[in-house]
DNA sequence: TGACATGGCAGACGTTTGTCTGTATATGAT
DNA sequence: ATCATATACAGACAAACGTCTGCCATGTCA
């Protein structure tokens, strides 16, 4: 009778959580099946058991009857998004949704998944902010900045990243490079963005990651 | 009999396939019913006929005959990780397993959990290599590197971030700032921990880091 | 007018997958 | 010894799900 509570400890189920976390989070949550072979069960049900365990313990979320049903809680204490990491952002790109993303970036943040995405830096402009061509800038989209955040704006058709000045009611971009001069656009031509919240260098990239592609 | 190959266009096919990748981003992919209730067919092959359209886009994969077997293409090979954050690495402290962590990083990596830490930088001797006091660093356990990595060692019972160069078979680590001067150190006093794989520089509150897993 | 491509619909079939029932073994407490 | 619990296994059933075949309506173009 006790059947669909059965308790499961230790170690085997720190690592099948660990497991299931994983799949979730590359997009892919595992079947009941999955998780068996991971573990070399004979039987379905001794997956099922560990699974159920972890939903009673509250580390996993499910959705009964459904394929792959297992999900990460909403108030997981792992707030894990995946952000695409745009190549190229172009005018009016970022109204509409992206599509052609060159990858994703798991970002740990409380924020929701659409109002984040990823840019690759082209040029030294923001060198003396320690930022340098090749990095990966998290942002978060946001319309207003406040003087002295770093943003994304939208100049002549082109995302750039500068530092935010507002000086006597004026909106400036500041590079960070004494090679640049600022930036004093035409208020009607120039969009923020975005606000960049992490700075990522990746120093030894794989395929997706490479820090000069 | 063109059956599986009808092409569709236009914006419904954008916006399905907006609505299948927020959903896989989101930790769970749809199913073809799921992606028909969405969009108010009234057939399943309706949907499943756009579906097939994106994956022969290339917009997306899929694992043919899987219960929601539809992934996105360039999403990253490597799974997440959740890597301790050591507030302060003190001699031998690597030996044994990490012990205090401040908190837990997710990092995109192939490499096991076990091989890898992260480690915040104090000073300003990397300056010049974009790696600013408050930085985060991700680091991969290995007792050898090559001329030219940035590698965490142990010199004087603390850990340093520093550029590693080999110069007439001596080993030397040179910081990044002229205002320190290189370190040429007993080989018998210096450790190298590891090489420095990824910096983060997080802009607005920090890291939220994760508890333990 | 007819051939053809497009977009959608209806229904069925077979596999995948979640779920359930029952059994077996080891361990520890009573 | 007996009972209870934890862990694992075997097998089956039903729902969910991917897949297939065929039909219909509309628009275009020769």
């Amino acid at each position: 009778m006790a059947h669909a509570s059965r308790p499961r400890s230790g170690d085997r189920k720190r690592r099948i959580f660990l497991f299931v976390r994983d799949r979730i989070l590359s997009g892919a949550p595992p079947t009941v099946r999955e998780v068996q072979a991971h573990c070399g069960f004979r039987a379905v049900q001794s997956a099922r058991d560990y699974l159920e365990a972890l939903v009673r313990d509250g580390l996993l979320d499910k959705e009964p009857g459904k394929a792959r049903g297992y999900r990460l809680p909403a108030h997981s204490p792992f707030p894990t998004v995946l952000v695409p990491l745009l190549g190229r952002v172009q005018a009016g790109a970022l109204t509409t949704a992206s599509e052609h993303p060159d990858g994703y970036l798991a970002v740990q943040s409380a924020r929701e998944r659409d109002e984040l995405f990823a840019l690759r830096v082209h040029g030294e402009s923001m060198r003396d902010a320690a930022i340098l061509p090749g990095d990966v800038v998290i942002v978060h989209r946001q319309e207003d900045a406040r003087s002295g955040d770093i943003v994304v704006a939208l100049v002549e058709e082109e995302a750039t990243v500068k530092r935010l000045k507002v000086q006597a009611g004026r909106v400036e971009l500041h590079p960070a490079n004494p090679a640049f001069a600022p930036i004093v656009p035409d208020p009607a031509r120039v969009r923020i963005l975005g606000k960049v919240i992490e700075v990522r260098r990746y120093l030894e990239g794989g395929a997706l990651l490479a820090p000069e592609p």
